[in-house]
DNA sequence: ACTCTGTCTCAAGACGCC
DNA sequence: TTAATTGAGACAGAGT
DNA sequence: GGCGTCC
């Protein structure tokens, strides 16, 4: 019952990713992650649960649902193993894209500007299709709208939860920001909030039986300076250590790979292939343009907020009295 | 009223023909 | 050698 | 734009 073929999705998708970008004018270097940090262990086990009962569900469907079904499923289900990932860099090798391998990468919105990342794009992986517009973030743009200097927006960002940290429960974006705002600095902020807890508890203590909870409080070990020092001092080899060159693809290496040994359409490959040679070679490249649709809106938004999203949220106001509403566990709607 | 958090859901390639 | 992800949005509910 | 094909 099998489509047996489709061993070579993974390669298909780079090779014709990679060429999209490089007809636009964008020089890709990969980066392959190493191993997830342990310190997700935990959470990765939870997902482990999760998955696992996706899977059986999966089983399930196939037996029972639609084409269709199954076919979504498998694609879900497509394991990325090492041979895949040897293939794909074997692909890029042939192709004349460098790529990297790191065994640390927390490279996520914020996170990766606090690296001064001078811009962050996102959204690059969703293809045109979907409605996502692609989004340009720009370091010092957000500086300018936060009014604040690269070390509050590091300390910002640490309050908001960075992946080292644990994140301080009753803080959220908007305190994070006024918080940094009226103290001017993340030490001051801590030092108010362990005062406040403080107070609070002496309180407490009083009436003993009353509420515990003192509001905010700051974990006891919360090395946030560290934290800090790890972003402005990444442990990362330096740019200049790292070999990225593009060099002009091996056509008959690619040949050779994609038709012989996987079985693509030769002139496919070959048409690509020039397409990576000319476009490398050319310095000159065409700008972004054409690689989106359209970008429609742009962050210019002056006064605060950065976050360009952020405003949707509307509660939606006919909540009447849709009694159990939230208790629907795991209840997939299957078929 | 507003804010934050937790939980859940959904989808993920690329091309080309019509 | 396996297992395993990611990001976004929506919503409900508890906290202040 | 939706849908079949690529492999």
């Amino acid at each position: 019952m099998g489509i047996k073929g489709l061993t070579s999705l993974h390669l298909m998708g780079f090779f014709y990713r990679t060429i999209r970008m490089v007809e636009n004018g964008i020089k890709p270097l990969y980066v392959f992650d190493g191993k997830p940090p342990e310190l997700k262990a935990g959470v990765l086990s939870k997902r482990l649960a999760l998955r696992k009962e996706a899977q059986e569900e999966g089983e399930e469907a196939k037996e029972t649902g639609t084409a269709e079904d199954v076919d979504r499923f498998a694609r879900r289900t497509v394991k990325v193993t090492r041979e895949h990932n040897e293939e794909c860099r074997r692909l890029l090798g042939l192709m004349g894209i460098p790529f990297v391998v790191v065994y640390a990468a927390g490279s996520e919105d914020m996170d990766t500007l606090t690296f001064h990342a001078p811009v962050l794009l996102r959204h690059l992986t969703f293809s045109e299709a979907r409605k996502t517009p692609i989004s340009e973030i720009n370091l010092d743009k957000a500086l300018e709208g936060l009014e604040m200097n690269m070390s509050q927006f590091i300390e910002l960002c640490i309050l908001l939860g960075c992946d080292y940290l644990e994140p301080i429960k009753g803080v959220g974006p908007k305190s994070a920001l006024k918080l940094i705002r009226e103290h001017g600095n993340l030490g001051a902020v801590i030092e108010h909030l362990r005062e406040k807890t403080a107070a609070k508890e002496d309180a407490a203590k009083d009436e003993d039986g009353k509420k515990k909870k003192g509001g905010i409080v700051v974990p006891e070990e919360w090395p946030w300076e560290e934290a800090k020092k790890f972003f402005e001092h990444p442990d990362v080899t330096p740019a200049k250590d790292v070999e990225v060159d593009w060099t002009s693809p091996d056509v008959e290496g690619l040949v050779q790979f994609l038709v012989t040994e996987k079985g693509f359409n030769e002139d496919r490959v070959r048409k690509g292939a020039d397409k990576l040679s000319k476009f490398l070679n050319t310095k000159q490249q065409g700008r972004l343009d054409g690689f989106f649709t359209a970008k429609p809106k742009t962050e210019p938004k002056k006064g605060k907020e950065t976050e360009k999203g952020k405003k949707g949220t509307k509660r939606k106001a006919d909540d009447k009295d849709k009694k159990d509403a939230g208790s629907s566990k795991k209840s997939k709607t299957k078929k």
